[in-house]
DNA sequence: GTAAAACCTGACATTGACGTCAGAGGCAAG
DNA sequence: CTTGCCTCTGACGTCAATGTCAGGTTTTAC
């Protein structure tokens, strides 16, 4: 499948798949013209790499961990590095719940206020 | 207190605090020859803001929600962004509890062929 | 065969949250 | 008074993940 197959296929830009090749995330054959041509694996491949994006990995740590996620070689090297990520992620995930728990309580203060009928903000 | 009193007791940049104040989610007051100068509440709000600016919140965002979560005067108009951003953090939340597990598979199946004498790496 | 659509490379533009540097002024200690 | 540290403004630099544009080639559709 050609660039633009694969971008409709997974909502991603051309643009953003042409830079995913230049970080080496995808390494797609070329025809003889030079065109880019994608396997059908390629759609599943760019979906998580838009997953690990939302969880807030950088590119070059995406580029280190997809091989392994995908086979199943694993140096300890390698193995350090995934449990080190895994620990950020859950600090962050730690942040967000708090983050969302202070949220809900400014919610529902709010609309216990709003029942009272409560502070005007449009107070003369 | 200064700006660098207050950079050291948030673990904030000073460069970052002028750049909040730009941002209109600080406002020191001014010494007569120009020193910005913080009241002791400053530190809180500091690290409020990095909370939220690590939950993924933009400055603007923080900028709408800060008044509202520190006092409690909230407009259903701010009620229905609170809510929406409760929504975004919550997504955001479910998308790094699936990557999380992933890298759990990940390394659970890592682990298991290390035990196994497995697969190694610097295969000749 | 020709025009439209898709593709190519290369390069500059953007956004947000700062870092960093220059040049100048402010302030407590000796 | 001067030394040294803190602060000021202003402005340019950075980094990541794209957007966008220019100028040219290839593929597809009629």
């Amino acid at each position: 499948m050609r660039i633009g197959e694969l971008a409709a296929a997974t909502g991603v830009s051309v643009r953003a798949l042409r830079y995913y090749e230049e970080q080496k995330l995808l390494s797609p054959t070329r025809s003889p013209s030079g065109q880019r041509h994608y396997s059908d694996a390629s759609v599943a491949r760019v979906l998580q790499i838009q997953q690990l994006y939302a969880a807030g990995l950088s590119s070059k740590t995406i580029l280190r961990f997809l091989p392994y996620m995908e086979s199943n070689e694993v140096t300890t090297e390698v193995l350090h590095r995934l449990r080190a990520e895994r620990e950020r992620i859950d600090k962050q995930i730690s942040a967000l719940l708090e983050t969302r728990d202070r949220l809900d309580r400014t919610i529902a203060n709010a609309v216990e206020i709003e029942e009272q009928g409560g502070v005007c903000p449009h107070w003369p």
